[in-house]
This record gives C-alpha cells, structure tokens and sequence, in this order.
DNA sequence: GTGGTCACG
DNA sequence: ACGTACGTGACCACT
C-alpha cells in the first residue's frame, strides 16, 4: 500500500513564507491555507496514494521532557497570522476525510518516523511530504522524501541523498551529530562545521566508528583535541536528532485511507475565507453563505428565464430592474422573473427606457449606447464599482466572488447565471457604501466615471501606422548593427534577450565584476550593467540594445498590433483595478508611452489628431505634493505652493538653508528626489542610490526635510498610526485602502505596509481629484457644445482632441475645470499645451 | 505561470 | 542580519 505522510508545521511554515499578503475581505490571513491547500493537492494528485495522513505537532507543553531543555527553546512561536490559520487547515483536513495524527509528547516528526516504518512491508511504499532536511534520515528503500522548498517539490530516494551527501539517509543523524544545528538547538561538537563533519562520518562510517579509529586516524590535532572534548556532546546531539520510529501510531493501514468527506462543512470554511480557487480546485460549490442562521430564509426560488420581447420591456420599462450586458449579451430580472437577448436593437430599447437600473459592470452598456448614438437611462448603481471601493484589494469583481464574500445566495447552475442573484447583492452592497460613508464617492465619482471611461474607449486615439513602421525599421537596422558589435565582443552569438545566457557571457566569459542579487545568477539590470561601463563597452552596447528591442517589442509591435481598422487604437481603461483609485490601462497600455528620453519620445509623434483636429494635454503640475501639502497643512510647503515658487528650488534653498539663487542644479535635483521619496514613505538607503550618495547623507537630507516641513513629518506618523489602529487609510475623499500587512509579523511586510499607508492617501487623493476633473470637462464639453472629447488620462494629465475651430474653448475648459476640480489648501494648476501630435501637444 | 526587465505617473 | 520608495502593464525567457 501507498501511503503519503504530510509534515503539517513543516508544510505549513512553508506555504505561510512562501506566499506573500493574501487576506480574505475582512482580512484574515489566507496564505497559509492556500499554500498548504495547494501543494497537498498537488501531491496527493501527482503520487496518487492509497492512504494519507498529515502529522502536527501539539503544543509545547506536551513535549517530551527528556528533550525540553533543548527541544526549540530558542524558536520562536508562530506568528500570530500564522497561528490562526492552523485550525483553519485542520478542519478543511477533516472536512475532506483526511486523517490528522497528532500524539502526545511526540512531535510531527516522529509521527512521519513511525508511520514510515509502519509502511515498510514488501507492498509498501511511503512518501513524507516535509521541508525540513531532517526528514532525509528517514529515507529507505521504501520511504521517500518529497522535499517542499520556495516553488518546487524534490524527490530525496536513497540515491539522490547518497549523490547528494555521499552516505546513506540513516547516517545522517551522524553528521549532525557533530555539526550540530542551530535551529533545533542541537550543540554538535563545537568547531566542527559541515565540512568536516561530512568528511569524518564519509570516512569512518558512523559516529561510532569516527570515535573508535580516534587515536589511530590521520586527523588534525586540533580536530582530534575538538573531537574527544566533545564526545559527550555528540553522542547525546546524535540522540536528539534521531526522529523516533516507534511512537503509538495507528497501527491498522487501513486507517489511512482517505474517509468520507463531508462537503459542506468545508465549502462553508473555504467560502468564509473567500478561497475561491481552492474551491473550484476541490469541484465543490461556494457555501449559500450563513447557512447555519437560517436555510430556508436565504432561500430564493429560482427565476425561470426568458426571451426578451418588446412586450416585456413595455412591462418593466418603469418599474426597476438588475441587468448584466457583457460580450453582447444582455441579462436582466425585475425580480420575479428573468430576460435576456442578443438584438441589438431590442437591447438598446431596454438600455433607454425610462426605468430605474442597476448594473454589474456597466461600461459595456455605455459603449453600446455610444455607438449608436443613444443615450443610457436610469442607471442608478454599478454593483461591481461598490464592491471595488468597499474593498480595493481583491484580484477581481465578479458577481460570484461578491455574492460569497457578503453572504449572498448564488447559484451556480442556474440558467438565468449571474442576474438571479444581483438584487440582493445590489441591496447589501448599497449598505456597505451607506456604513462607510461612500455614497458621494460612488454616486458623484465612479459611477459618472464609468460614463466617461466608456466614451473615451469607443473614441480611441488616430495613430499614425506609416510613421510607427518606419521608425521601426529604423529600429531594426540600428539593433542588428549592435547585434553585430555585442557577438564580436562576445566572441560569439548568443541571445542577448536572455538574462541567463548574458550573465554567463559578461561574468563567466568576460569576467566583469559581477554586482549582486538573485537567486539563481546574477542580476543583468541597468543598474548593473551602468556600472560595467566605464570598465568594458559591451554594457553600453547592451543598454542600448535593450532601449531599442523594448521601443521595438513593446511599443513599435505592439501597438501596430492594436491598430483598428480604422487607424485607431482603442485602450481598456480598468476602474477596479488598482488599490489606490488609480485607473489602469491595457491593451494598449496608453499610460507607459516613452516621454523620458528623448528617442522613446518620438513614438509619441504617432499618436495624432484626426485632420481638422488638434490634441489639447493638459497636466497637473505638482499634484501629489500639492495634495500633501493641503492635507498635512503644513504652513511652509503651503506657503510655498501659494507664491507660486518653484517647490523643489525652494525646498532644496530650505533644507541646505540658502538663498534659492545659491541653488545649484545638482541641490535641486536631491531636493526633487527628497520630495518624491516623501510621497512613497521614504527610506534613506533608497534616497542614497537615487542620488548617488551615502546612506548617512541621504539620511540627514530627510531629517532636515522633516524639520523643514514638520507638519508633514506628524501627517505621515499620523497617518501610519491610524492605519495601524484601523487597519485602512483614506484619502479625502473617503476612499478606503485596507492594510493587512501591517498585521503582518514579517519586518520587510510590515514595513511594506507603513510605505503604502503614507501613500495612499496622496496617491488616492491624487486620483480622486483628477477622476472629477475628468467628469466636469466631460460634461462641459458637451454642455457647451464643442466639437472636442476627452480621449485619454494618464494619472496627473489629460488629451482631449478638438477641432481646429474649438480649440481655444477646449482648452479654456481643460484647464479651467482641471484647476477648479477641487478646492484645497493650496492651488490647483495645470498646463495647457496645443499640437498636431501628442508630441507637440505635451510642451 | 513566474521572474526579470523596463516603460510610465 | 536583512532588505530597501508608491502605483501600474507588456514582453521575453524559462520552467
């Protein structure tokens, strides 16, 4: 019989520090569940055993005594995101029917000890699944080890442990036995490292056989002196790291086998901790959500399901109604009963009655209206957009992930699909936006948004796709000369596309200094290769050849790619996509065109207005410091702003306390990345590398900083410590972002946490204010009746294109309600620039 | 599917 | 002793 023996602490840890933040809605931590869930499965579907069992160790007290002075006395306890999570693991364990061991005054190793040597018959075989090295003693003819490390699980047989540590698993515990291990507080033999204790038990077989050739071995005299000093010590270290074979495991094999799973209760726990995937992975369904207050109550009947006709839109035309629109295909209840259609026309006629609507995701449905030139009607409520700004954190926004993190019934094999549950879900959502104080948010900002995101995808932007091909070209013949000139420095060819293949060319073959980093090899980024420069003119050459395969790949390629028939490129522009209320694009991505160095931003000569047209861009100046400046109140960043002074000339005059005509452009420049630091909760080694100066220095540059504006010093500790006590931040609009990594025990994640909190607020302010700029020049535009539309945004700045005979109105509107979006502390400016092209439009 | 790299605000 | 600024998306190589 095959049996498969889980090392659950093990696995556990595993998973736990393997997988970064992952948090159910609410925030409890989910990544141990997940991990561990996964690889299990992964295991037990790749080994396809006829038993199963996972050991845990029971808490401390319960150790064995004899081992209690030593057993773990330095390792400290789970982190409390870990500890809550482990009977989380162990009831979805039950749940399944799989058998947890756990045995007073053994530990989990043990356990994989015994039951191993359980399953040592002829017909048996056993794999422990552990991530712990200890586990290899236990390695036989018939127990492997699967061996879990960061992403991939390792076959240790007999052969593999002899290849790899030249003795047989069983002599394992003999090498440590002299080595030692710090992390099991086992003391070895002191001086004694790997090496040697390798050696010793390589060459005389076993500890016994190490101590009985002593006086006669051709060892070291200091060896031999560390050797008989530490006889004790050893002998009782080899005691401590044998794993016992003979605990009171169950000794019925057929015990093993997987028992009856109970679905429920575990659809119920994998639907608390909104583990959808695990769920999927397992074939179960998600739980109704609190079955357990009251079955019948949440039970809704199912809705029968019809084909749209105009009688029925006469029918529910006044009346309200939930719809879906999606790849042309409109669903829609008005609660008793369920339509949907594919005609177009009939659609539309639904789209503009008078009705009052609630939508999941209501973009598609604007566009569709725009193409035709009708307008949409009533929509009062977009689920998807609440359920974004109750919770800016999860991966997606669907109606089935909704309905099982708010505890809505949600069939999954009804035929009227997602519609059915969409009333219920709407109601409940609508709560949660009332309970956090988002309605003006919702109602005022994204919803109106949605409009106007949608109108700005079905306008797209004219490129021009000659232009782009002939750069390309010039592209091309530049990338095949340096092609050439790298293979001849190199000696040979080779892709230099390949991190791998360039690293062993410029570190092995060419013997560059190597700078650092990364697991496997070493890093061959800019930064890297900046410094190999002055020392060999191949870095220069692959720096220039990335620049150009990047300007090739990405933005020649890849935007000929999106080109529409008729000469368009028409961007997604993603509401619920990012954690800080940014909007994303995609496909093409409109946000990352080149505009830095000077041959990138020529592509923007491409992207131009239609004939008779011009592109108006318009940008916020400074708006993130402005923000900061109004939010923290403080008075010399604000004074700053209102003169209208240059801020980082004036900050840099400030912090090295001179006159600002003594600034030179090398202070301004450690000035503008001292402000920018700030905004994304600034830290002095980072400071140091970007403008290239010592850490100490960097470090002084920001307590000057603070004491310079020392209101945004306590903005920011304010800030952190409200995070930390709510566990959110907000920015002044009352957009929520939820923190749980600030709950988290891990330094670098918790540190993580403080950075993102400082930012938010700024960053998420930011948007905000740009969001309702963009809906008031939207909504002016046409109010005013010009020939002009709002064709792009990208963060601080926004196109329109107009005609020629508007362009002077469009762009009085541009930056007037720009400025006007909001009223703060300090001023709002933006700058209009005018041009054929984006190029010529942005200065 | 993930990580490295690099484009933007 | 460690890792190192916030937020994105696209492309490539590699597993």
């Amino acid at each position: 019989m095959r049996v498969l023996i889980v090392d659950g602490n093990s696995i556990l840890n595993r998973a736990f520090y393997g997988i970064k933040v992952l948090t159910s809605s609410k925030g409890f931590p989910t990544n141990a569940v997940t991990g561990f869930m996964n690889i299990l499965l992964r295991e037990a579907e790749t080994l396809k055993p006829d038993g199963l069992a996972v050991a845990f160790d029971l808490p401390e007290k319960t150790f064995r005594h004899l081992k209690c002075d030593y057993y773990k006395a330095n390792r400290h306890g789970m982190p409390d995101e870990l500890a809550v999570q482990l009977p989380k693991v162990k009831e979805i364990l039950r749940g399944l029917g799989i058998n947890i061991i756990e045995i007073p005054g053994y530990e989990a190793d043990d356990v994989l000890g015994s039951v191993s040597a359980l399953f040592s018959g002829p017909d048996d075989e056993a794999f422990i699944l552990s991530g712990d090295r200890d586990t290899f003693q236990l390695v036989t003819d018939r127990t492997t080890v699967r061996f879990s490390s960061m992403r991939e699980v390792a076959n240790v047989d007999r052969d593999k442990f002899f290849e790899d540590y030249g003795v047989e698993p069983a002599r394992l515990v003999d090498i440590k036995a002299l080595m030692g291990d710090s992390s099991d507080n086992i003391p070895g033999v002191p001086g004694i490292g790997e090496k040697t204790a390798k050696a010793l038990i390589k060459d005389y077989g076993s500890l016994d056989g190490v101590y009985e050739s002593l006086e006669t071995a051709p060892l070291t005299p200091g060896v031999k002196n560390k050797l008989l000093s530490g006889k004790d010590s050893a002998y009782e270290s080899k005691w401590l790291a044998t794993i016992v074979k003979d605990a009171p495991v169950p000794r019925d094999k057929d015990a093993y086998r997987v028992g009856e799973p109970d679905e429920n209760a575990v659809s119920e726990i994998l639907t608390e901790l909104e583990c959808f995937k695990l769920l999927d992975r397992l074939g179960l369904k998600k739980s109704a959500g609190q079955p357990k207050i009251s079955q019948e109550k949440r039970e809704r009947k199912a809705l029968s399901l019809h084909e749209l006709s105009e009688a029925d839109i006469k029918k529910i035309s006044e009346k309200r109604s939930w719809f879906i629109y999606s790849g042309g295909r409109l669903t829609l209840t008005d609660g008793e009963a369920a339509y949907s259609s594919e005609d177009g026309d009939l659609i539309l006629k639904y789209l503009t009655s008078p009705g009052s609507k609630t939508a999941f995701s209501g973009k598609a449905a604007y566009k569709l209206c725009f193409e035709t030139g009708d307008e949409l009607t009533g929509l009062d409520f977009i689920c998807d957009l609440a359920g974004y700004l109750l919770n800016s954190q999860a991966a997606d926004y669907t109606v089935s992930n909704l309905c099982g993190v708010y505890s809505v019934m949600y069939n999954e094999n009804s035929d009227c699909g997602d519609v059915e549950a969409l009333p219920e879900l709407a109601d409940v959502l609508k709560k949660g936006i009332e309970d956090l104080k988002m309605d003006s948010l919702l109602y005022d900002i994204e919803q109106p948004l949605c409009e106007v995101l949608a109108s700005m995808e079905v306008l797209g932007v004219k490129v021009d796709s000659d232009g782009i091909r002939s750069f390309g070209e010039g592209l091309k013949a530049d990338i095949h000369e340096l092609e050439e000139k790298i293979y001849l420095q190199a000696g040979h060819e080779f892709n230099i596309s390949s991190p791998k293949q360039l690293g062993e060319v410029l570190f092995d073959e060419l013997g560059l200094k190597k700078g650092k980093k990364n697991h496997r090899g070493y890093s061959t980024g800019a930064e890297v290769l900046e410094e190999l420069v002055p020392i060999h003119p191949i870095a220069q050459d692959i720096l220039d050849y990335r620049t150009l395969t990047k300007l090739l790949s990405t933005y020649v390629d890849g935007l000929l790619a999106e080109v529409c028939p008729d000469g368009r490129v028409r961007s997604e522009f993603k509401q619920t996509e990012t954690r800080t209320g940014r909007i994303s694009s995609s496909n093409p991505n409109m946000q990352n065109i080149p505009v830095r160095k000077e041959l990138g931003r020529n592509m923007r000569k491409f992207f131009v207005a239609e004939d008779g047209r011009v592109l108006l861009d318009a940008d916020y100046s400074q708006i993130e410091l402005r923000v900061l400046a109004s939010m923290s109140g403080d008075e010399n960043m604000k004074e700053a702003f209102l003169s209208g002074a240059d801020i980082h000339t004036r900050t840099a005059a400030q912090v090295f306390g001179l006159p600002e005509e003594f600034v030179d452009p090398n202070m301004r420049r450690a000035a503008k990345a001292v402000n920018f630091g700030i905004i994304y909760g600034i830290g002095a080694f980072s400071l140091s590398k970007d403008i290239n100066c010592s850490v100490a220095e960097a470090d002084r540059y920001i307590k000057n900083y603070l004491g310079t504006y020392p209101e945004i010093d306590r903005f920011m500790k304010e800030t952190v410590e409200n995070a930390e006590r709510d566990g959110y931040v907000t920015t002044l609009f009352g957009r929520r972002r939820y923190l749980p990594e600030l709950k988290a025990s891990n330094r670098n994640l918790k540190a993580f946490g403080k950075r993102a909190a400082m930012n938010a607020p700024i960053q998420g302010t930011a948007a905000d204010i740009i969001k309702i700029a963009m809906i008031r020049v939207y909504r002016r535009l046409r109010e005013e009746k010009l020939d002009a539309r709002l064709i792009l945004q990208v963060h601080d700045e926004l196109i329109v294109e107009a005609a020629e005979g508007c362009r002077e109105q469009a762009a009085k509107v541009l930056s007037e309600e720009m400025e006007r979006a909001v009223s703060m502390a300090v001023p709002l400016t933006a700058e209009v620039g005018v041009g054929k092209s984006w190029y010529e439009a942005k200065n």
